[in-house]
DNA sequence: TAAGTGTACTATGAATGTTAGTACACTTAT
DNA sequence: ATAAGTGTACTAACATTCATAGTACACTTA
């Protein structure tokens, strides 16, 4: 069962960004097990007061993105395997990634602190393929 | 002097976030030197083909985030040092950081890659307070 | 004085995000 | 077959944001 997910109306991101967000990283982490099956539309969208054309944006989204799959008529489940690596999308990870370390360092963080959260995340992260805890 | 700024018109981001991006990692990646004057306001609005507000509004979010100071009458200027750590910035940048890997690592980029991106990219900010290279 | 600088303000148009409502095809269980 | 639940598509309306255009004023420097 997924657990609640709440929406910041006070954040300037769009709603259906921050369900993207919440989801991708429920998957990421296991909270969500792969096949496992998503609140329907309709149902996500009572319980969170939003309308279900955003909700359903967001799991178009995140089909797209091989997060997740869609059956018609049965609801969306959690994608078993990540799709193949977009190199496009690895690119956008990366820039990131360098934006926010060298920020990080810049404001004074230690490498230690920076290194040690990374660490701890990709212990964290669902395992892949061959990859064991 | 300040390397050119290309701005991606097809880039859904804002011009502005656009900028200060650039601007920001310019001065983290240590190409502009403390104190060392930006363009001003009319010039880099004619050299990007951006409107000067627009250009205003990006240099005024980078000065109340620390990243640059501003003189009536003289122009813009990159911040010797960086503003206190504000904690709110740094739990966004800890929650990005979190996020990124994660991606990276469930879409099977190996621990080894990503960590190398982290140290190259720490190795090459701008050396802060008592941090020597 | 003149040129260059930051800043403030109003107005306008385009794009985006969100909601509302309706409708239809599909699957499952009765 | 029927009903309930599912994804999906579409139009319409509204609010907000982004970007531009134009004008004006105070400041600094040569």
């Amino acid at each position: 069962m997924i657990p609640i997910i709440a929406i910041d109306l006070r954040n300037p991101k769009p709603i259906y960004e921050q369900i993207k967000d919440k989801i991708k990283q429920l998957i990421i982490f296991g909270a969500l097990k792969p096949d496992e099956k998503l609140p329907s539309v309709r149902e996500l969208a009572q319980t969170t007061s939003i309308n279900p054309n955003t909700i359903q944006k967001a799991y178009k989204d995140l089909e797209s993105d091989g997060f997740i799959y869609t059956v018609s008529g049965r609801g969306n489940f959690v994608a078993p395997s990540p799709k193949k690596a977009d190199s496009k999308r690895l690119e956008e990870l990366y820039a990131t990634l360098r934006a926010t370390v060298g920020e990080l360092s810049y404001l004074g963080v230690p490498e230690k602190n920076i290194t040690e959260v990374v660490q701890n995340t990709i212990s964290n992260s669902r395992p892949q393929g061959g990859n064991k805890v």
